[in-house]
DNA sequence: CAAAATAATGCAGTTGTATGCAATAAATAA
DNA sequence: TTATTTATTGCATACAACTGCATTATTTTG
């Protein structure tokens, strides 16, 4: 049995029990006391269980964010972000696709500003439930459930009745020739309608998605305004982005 | 044996077992363990495996908790809402309010259970989205922030549209005489739109809603199908409950 | 087609990790 | 308090993983 197994189970035990008993597990998974300790402290450190005299019990839930959603890169993604802020306006009608980059931005978008923000991602909604001044819709249809958002005709229905001033889309890849690209169908024909229910066209990620590809296309950079990366808004490497007459922030 | 087929080939065993080690794998495929080992290592830098010590172990879906709302009384919750779990079957068509005792109810969901569920609360629609047998339908609109679920007559528009099996309600407060009650009249609305559209309407909550009012009145006793409670189904406070044709769990 | 470049594989030596054991320390229970 | 259980520490052993290198396929190029 691995070690990485071995942990799992404890954890799913955990769960099922609400606790642990060391003797009971070294029985269970006919392994010395030590090391079920050694699997108890280690999991303790990261934080998934918390180690008492005699076995372990489960962490007790901190309060201070609504969820907890692993976002990889996320000071990466501060950064990005960050530079797109200075496009919102009050009053503004704004259109926000899903993405960890869009989630980040969600939460950096400042208290005070007053504006009405559509958006199909759950955990964007989440974020901006949480947030005092912004009128909030959420686009329903049926869910796409590992990314959790809504995809389909109910959501395309909606999304094209929409006035918006501004949407930000995220990207899953993007290059000069093909514009922007989605891996799947369905989330590609939602976003073209995100472009033809708004004035401006905002995309933000970061460098490594420049200059790939997916099978489907969601628009090409013509239709793009502005593209928000983490490089330098003079790198070369975005140089020929410019040309074609996209902002580049 | 090419090596892209034995890479199929260790994903399609990881699927099966959820997991593989390294030295069955060498020894199943008559290669060396570093060959296995490179395979593994390029698996895992394509996000396909986590590579552990001694072999491999499937990517961990993240933490088994997307978010992390308080419940209050969180046991009695679950006492409450394990009863109502055999009202499950496959194939329903189900709608759910928000509420933390539905909430609760969406964690204790079997993950065998097939089902198709609608719901216009953003945290039961997060937690069913980690339900790996569930057909997840969002119900789109406005939001209102604190309570997180969409409000409306977005909201009216399709749940009126469902042909349900049953729905689950929460209770801000019921009586015999007023029966189920609202603090808000537009939810009030909503709830009675799920109620006409569901053949079955089940109720679970806790005792202290028991006798109390609220402004908006939902429905009726005659309309609950089914209530469920932390009381014992014997207990005298429900008995004018059953005398008006409530089954009480 | 042959020659060259590239990739894949296996092997040997080294490094790192996991585990159990024994001795000791700390915490709990009587 | 003492006795008992549980934890910690250092150490030895076994095994897994990594490194660099030689050998063999496979692909590309002239």
């Amino acid at each position: 049995m691995l070690k990485a197994e071995r942990q799992k189970y404890i954890m799913t035990k955990l769960i099922e029990d609400q606790k642990v008993v060391t003797t009971d597990l070294a029985l269970a998974l006919d392994l010395s006391e030590d090391t079920i300790r050694r699997d108890l402290n280690e999991l303790d450190s990261k934080k998934l269980l918390e180690k008492v005299y005699g076995g372990a019990v489960q962490v007790s839930r901190k309060s201070t964010d609504v969820f907890d959603i692993y976002i990889s890169a996320e000071e990466e993604k501060k950064q990005i972000v960050t530079k797109a802020l200075s496009l919102l306006r009050d009053d503004q009608v704004i259109i926000m696709s899903g993405g960890s980059t869009n989630l980040v931005f969600a939460k950096l978008i400042p208290a005070n500003l007053k504006a009405t923000i559509y958006t199909y991602s759950l955990p964007i909604a989440m974020q901006l439930s949480q947030h005092p001044n912004i009128d909030l819709i959420f686009i329903g249809g049926k869910m796409q459930k590992n990314a959790m958002v809504t995809i389909g005709m109910d959501v395309i229905q909606v999304v094209s009745k929409i006035k918006a001033d501004i949407c930000f889309i995220g990207a899953s890849s993007i290059n000069v020739k093909q514009g922007l690209t989605e891996i799947g169908y369905e989330i590609s024909i939602v976003k073209k309608a995100m472009i033809e229910a708004s004035d401006k066209v905002v995309s933000m990620f970061s460098s490594d998605k420049l200059n790939t590809k997916m099978p489907h296309s969601v628009c090409d950079l013509s239709q793009l305004d502005t593209i928000v990366t983490n490089l330098d808004p003079q790198d070369a490497r975005l140089e020929e982005y410019k040309k074609a007459g996209v902002l580049v922030l």
